[in-house]
DNA sequence: GATGCTATTGCAACTTGTTGCATCTAGCTC
DNA sequence: GAGCTAGATGCAACAAGTTGCAATAGCATC
């Protein structure tokens, strides 16, 4: 899975039990399984990898027209607490979903094709060891994200000194935004 | 540099020569010094470490009450361009600019006390070599990011095992919104 | 099946940026 | 000093989220 590209970490709708799951959990806590929240999962049990916020909420749009994003948001903030899903920001800042995270990664950003692959513990157990005994420093691999060129990108923009380029610089015609919310 | 805390990246007032430079820069490029520009740069000139986006533009407003944020955001490409400025993105996603970036380094946020500090090219050497031969993949080193817990905080948050938070749980009141614009 | 408590929803407002476009102006030329 | 023209500005609209708050509605209870 560590060099799955952008959207292939994980296979097509995940462990049902996962799932089913959910509403007992919630009700365990006192919380309620209402028929937004039943939507979103819905969602999320057919998303596979790193998701953004804006696409979940128009994919929930799709089932339900009368979604409303904050519910969405506040939903995905509720199911990250009970690890259904996992955020991290991805090379522009926006924060993306995994769903059913199952082990921690960070994540590798090419500027270039604007791809993104896994960063396994692993390859970061140098880094992580290295901010450990130095600074004390306890790493969240989830949020470890790391931008640059893949060897394709690299060859290609090969010309003596390409001049710094801004992260997204490639990035198609509309921009989008990032979102900090409490992440 | 490489242990200091959010905003004791630079000495105050950085390096004259470096800005009084930038009017012969831009002209030199067919580009013109407005007054916008010039209230922008001594902004820039008067700041030390990382600023965010907006904070950038309130102090702009303080010098000249007229400034736009379009206009700051512009000019703020332009001089990332110029390498006057860099901007990294925070562990909740918003972009933090440097004023007059020395050396290429990553960042390392607490999400506890909020601090950051710089990750030197020595720290990072052992990831980014790995990604380079495992890969081929070439590291932007301005843009590492690293989220994690500080010793003060993980020695504070020491009970058995912390529920895992969002990256800002500890946020103040009012969040802001991050910003991916092309970065 | 009706009731009540409180979690959840939806709305409206706000934050941080980005973009398209019409207008303005810095600075080169004459 | 006046004219020109392309670069820069300012405005309005839009994007992606977040929050406060009043209204709604799960769901446990009776």
């Amino acid at each position: 899975m560590t060099t799955s590209p952008h959207g292939v970490g994980r296979s097509e709708g995940t462990a049902p039990a996962a799932w089913e799951d959910v509403p007992a959990r919630l009700r365990a806590r006192g919380l309620r399984w209402t028929p937004q929240r039943r939507t979103l999962l819905s969602v999320l049990a057919a998303s596979t990898g790193h998701v953004i916020g804006s696409e979940l909420v128009e994919r929930c749009r799709a089932i339900d027209p009368e979604t409303v994003p904050s519910t969405v948001y506040r939903t995905l903030d509720l199911l990250e607490e009970l690890g259904i899903v996992r955020h991290a920001h991805g090379a522009d800042g926006r924060e993306e979903f995994h769903v059913l995270p199952t082990a921690e990664h960070g994540h590798l950003h090419c500027r270039g094709c604007r791809q993104a692959w896994e960063i396994g513990a692993g390859e970061a157990a140098s880094l992580v060891a290295a901010l450990s005994a130095d600074r004390g420093f306890t790493v969240d691999l989830s949020h470890l994200s790391v931008s640059g060129l893949c060897r394709d990108c690299a060859a290609a923009m090969a010309p003596p000194r390409a001049r710094p380029r801004r992260c997204s610089d490639e990035r198609g015609p509309a921009p989008p935004r990032a979102r900090p919310r409490r992440g």
